[in-house]
DNA sequence: TCATCCCTGTGG
DNA sequence: CCACAGGGATGA
């Protein structure tokens, strides 16, 4: 579910909650997450809260705790005592405590002193990189552009949008871009991004995205999800192709 | 580069 | 009941 823009708003929101305060302690919920708890230093005083593509970090003396919401998690804050259901990890702060709440279990959690190495730059920073990469590869620009190695931060939904966005079919062979065409990507990745932070990211029909604050995203998708559903530049049905594994939303009539 | 798997919930 | 799901690691 969560892929940059969740990831990013999800730190903002939590970041003055938890900046330079001390983490009291660690209850892993799930036997998966069970090696947390010992790992941490202590004391663990959170010198800063960062997002690297779809991961959060929460820096702490010589480590960094990584979280990876995958498909179905979330990071909300609480200063109550329930805890909501599918809750995965809590860490106690003096003053509340941070939920990792992750319905599907498919999240992830772990210490460490380095990270990052795989990740390729992020989709939010300068994409003159683009022209260059996209050059050697011959896999799908959908299938590429998903690859965190490539580019870190984009998945399902805002790649379909950012392609429809810049008029390219996800079905093209990345080193196929034209000059011209890599131009737009590189605008409507930015914009779709852009968009999606104004808009507190993505909510679906089933409602499993939302803010720390309990909140719904109101970006909404122009083509993800959208198939037989008319196509909001030309009216043409939008068509669903599989993808590299992944349900692949697009205009057959606007992305050539 | 692909299929498979990890998990659970939900909608058709 | 089955198909499908926003992600990603793994092994063939």
């Amino acid at each position: 579910m969560p892929e940059l823009p969740e990831v990013e708003i999800t730190v903002q929101l939590l970041r003055p909650k938890v900046l330079g305060e001390e983490i009291l302690g660690v209850l892993a919920l799930d036997p998966k997450l069970a090696h947390v708890p010992a790992r941490l230093p202590r004391p663990a005083r959170v010198a800063g809260l960062q997002r690297r593509g779809k991961h959060i970090l929460f820096e702490l003396p010589r480590k960094s705790l990584v979280l990876h919401l995958r498909m179905s998690g979330r990071l909300a804050w609480s200063e109550e005592r329930d805890l909501p259901k599918h809750t995965r990890l809590v860490l106690e702060f003096p003053r509340g405590r941070v939920l990792f709440v992750d319905p599907r279990r498919l999240g992830t959690a772990e210490v460490v002193e380095e990270f990052g190495k795989e990740l390729g730059p992020d989709a939010l920073g300068d994409l003159s990189f683009l022209t260059e990469a996209l050059r050697g590869s011959s896999a799908p620009i959908k299938v590429w552009l998903l690859d965190q190695r490539n580019i870190a931060g984009l998945g399902n939904i805002y790649v379909a949008e950012a392609l429809f966005l810049a008029g390219i079919d996800p079905h093209r062979p990345a080193s196929s871009l034209k000059g011209k065409e890599v131009e737009r990507l590189k605008g409507a990745i930015h914009q779709v991004l852009k968009e999606a932070l104004s808009a507190m990211g993505t909510t679906l029909a089933d409602g499993a995205y939302q803010t720390p604050a309990g909140e719904a995203g109101d970006y909404a998708p122009r083509v993800y999800g959208r198939e037989g559903l008319p196509c909001p530049r030309c009216g043409t049905a939008i068509v669903r192709v599989e993808l590299g594994g992944r349900g692949t939303y697009f205009c057959p009539r606007c992305q050539k």
